[in-house]
This record gives structure tokens, sequence and C-alpha cells, in this order.
DNA sequence: CTTGACCTTCCAGCGCGCTGGAAGGTCTAG
DNA sequence: CTAGACCTTCCAGCGCGCTGGAAGGTCAAG
């Protein structure tokens, strides 16, 4: 198969097939004689994968962890596993950020309702944005 | 004021201050006769004015609108508000997806816990992580 | 005069996941 | 033979907010 077919199959790019091959997710197929590449079947699951892992959430790197995991012959669970768990607490970290900020800015919303631009020094840039 | 002071009182460093300067945030200040900058005290209320504005979650794009406006001579407060009414639009929106993905991740762990890696072939790379 | 703290400019890179374009090679259909 | 669809490599850039380093100038204290 080459990269076109691929990537008609996985809805990726050829830019992007290529890219995970130079990023070492996946290996690097056979070539024709005219030196097209020439994938085996089998990469198509193995970038159904990589699609797979990043909709969970996961970066390339810990997605090539896994697979140089798997591709030293061991199945990855306990890894994939610690990983997952890694990243619900960084969502939760992330939540909290964003809902601190989310009670900021609305503190900010509030005040830019009652706020007369009138009384807006020059000096100040922005009384609305002041540090409350 | 030089440069060292002005970092030293706004907490940011002279790089900072400088790519600021690049970046038209704050007006390129007068040099001294060995070719210093030279910075008026109100330097440290635009800066801590971007400091706020940047707390509140706005890019640097947005916090340069700002004091283009103010800089015209006119009160923000217009723009500011519907500035603070985007993000918060936008956080909304980052929560509900990070809340997806933590759902996502949440089902994925469960399964984790109920794999046993034996079950898990080679072809499949890794079953906790197929669609489901 | 020397040291050393501070300043200057310019250029380059970070992390992340691609994406774009140039310049050229290969293969098939007509 | 030619068109054009596809492929190759290589180099560069995106957005964001800085950060690092090199190579050199300025100035006050000792």
């Amino acid at each position: 198969m080459r990269i076109g077919d691929l990537a008609a199959r996985t809805g990726l790019t050829t830019k992007t097939i290529r890219f995970y091959e130079d990023s070492g997710l996946l290996p690097a197929p056979p070539r024709t004689r005219g030196g097209y590449r020439d994938y085996p079947d089998r990469s198509v699951t193995r970038l159904a994968f990589v699609r797979d892992a990043q909709r969970a959430g996961l970066t390339l790197a810990e997605i090539r962890s896994i697979l140089a995991i798997r591709d030293d012959g061991h199945a990855p669970c306990t890894h994939v596993s610690s990983l997952i768990h890694e990243h619900l607490d960084d969502i939760d970290k992330r939540m909290a950020e964003l809902s601190a900020t989310r009670e900021a800015l609305r503190a900010l919303a509030d005040r830019a309702t009652t706020t007369d631009p009138a009384d807006c020094g020059q000096a100040d840039i922005c009384t609305i944005l002041k540090r409350m």
C-alpha cells in the first residue's frame, strides 16, 4: 500500500504519516523499486491506535512510549494505566485553574457593568481590570 | 529609571520588558547618553496593567488592543467588557471539552482495572485504548 | 587601570503537532 | 511522447510568550 492509500484509509495526510515516521511512531516501511514507501496492512491498525490514544488525550511522546513497550514484545497495560491516571490528575488540575480564572473573569464582568467610563482616568488605563 | 530597576519593581525580567517593547505593549522610552533605556514612573503602572490583564486570561494581542484604545485617548471599557465575555465563553467551551475528555479517560481507567494483560494480543497494541 | 554589574543588539530556540512549499523523481493512461 | 497524479527529500513556519546566549558597550567603585 502506498502512502496515499494509507492516508485515505486512516484519515491522516501523507505529511502527517511521514511526520509520524520521523517521530518514531510508525516504523519505516520497505520501498518499491521506484523508492515509494510500501506499507503492510498492519500500519492501518498502528495508526488507528495512535488516533485512539490521541483521542484519549495522550501526547505523541506518551504514545511512542507505549508503542516501544509493545514493540519490545510486552503488554503495555500497566504503563497505559498509569498514563491514564496521570492525565486524569492533569485534567483535574487544569479544570481547577480554569474554574478559578472563570471566577475572576465573572467578577470582572460584574465590575464592568457597574463602571462608568467617565470615572476611568487616563493614568489607570483600565479600572475594570485592576487587581481585586 | 533603568530597565533593571523597572524589572525589579514589576517582577518581570529585563528580557521580558524588551520583548514587550518589541511587541508594542510598552512604548520605547528615551535613552541616556550611554544608550540605556530610561523609563518614566508610569511604565510601572503600564506593566502592572499588563500583568493584571494577563491574570484575567487575556492574550498579549488583546492587551495590546486595549492599550491602543487608551493611547488613542479613549476609555477602553466597552472593548474590555466584550473581551471578558469572549473569554468567559471560551473558558466554558474548554471546560466542557476537558469534562468530556475526563469522562472518556475515566471509562478507560475503569476498563484498565478489568483488563487482563494476557488477553491483549500483539496485533491490537493495546485493548484498553481501543475506541469504545 | 581594572573589575564587575549592568546595559545594548541580534539571532535562535522552546514545546507541540503538524503544515506548507520548493524542486525533483516515478509511473500510468492516452 | 506528454500530461498529470502521485511520490520523494529537505527546509521552514505556525502560535504563544517568552528565554538563552553571544559579543560587545557603559559606568561607578576601588
